[in-house]
DNA sequence: CAGCATCCTCTACGATACTG
DNA sequence: CAGTATCGTAGAGGATGCTG
């Protein structure tokens, strides 16, 4: 999706601004990922094989400026760092569930519609 | 946002589902406006000055492809057609208000941190 | 007035190579 | 192992002109 401006929806912009942050082919994933507990860049790249790491360190870097993941590095060699979700994170998570739920709902229905229109 | 297949996140594919029928800058906007009563093409023009009509138009065919807009066309002359949200557009539009609710107590953090990034 | 066709731009995503 | 830098690509979005 094109990157929505806070300020391109004025009536909608609490949705809006939502789904700025969850903008992006891969937060979602990871979001769910790191609901589950924290995790090592690794074990993400390692459970998202499709997921380059520029793109990874760029979604987490997105994520840790709007407040959702914390980052904590320890400084030992090799290099040790750790990506878990903040409160806020951990709420906007539980808030996807009903959304997550509604998409249940239609996957058949969605999968039916896509291929009769393609 | 680069459009996400259905198959692209095999565990979240609910919310994957769910964000791929809301995907795009103003299908968000077109759902909150339509939540409100049907409406013409020319009226949703009008209140979203910044959407051109061939993004209006496409994005319209794409919700109705996924079954949360309904087209109704009156064969008169000038042409007269009238879109409205269906059951199922409906329902999503609900489960999107605690998401809408979160977005609404972060805007003030987001603008804050987003400003300090850049 | 509703809608389609064409061209163009911009950027998220991806592949690769490299540093501490 | 974590992270950065560079280059290339595909597709959504935008501007404009035309049709019934």
């Amino acid at each position: 999706m094109a990157r929505i401006g806070l300020d391109d929806h004025e009536g909608i912009c609490g949705v809006a601004a939502a789904i700025s942050v969850i903008d992006g082919k891969w937060k979602t994933t990871l979001l769910w990922l790191l609901e589950s507990g924290p995790h090592r860049p690794g074990e993400l790249r390692r459970k998202v094989p499709r997921l380059s790491e520029k793109v990874l360190t760029q979604a987490l870097r997105e994520m840790e400026e709007d407040g959702i993941v914390h980052r904590e590095t320890h400084d030992v060699v090799p290099l040790k760092t750790v990506y878990s979700l903040t409160e806020q994170g951990l709420a906007l998570s539980k808030v996807l569930a009903p959304l997550s739920d509604w998409g249940h709902g239609h996957l058949d229905w969605l999968a039916e519609a896509r291929r009769a229109a393609s």
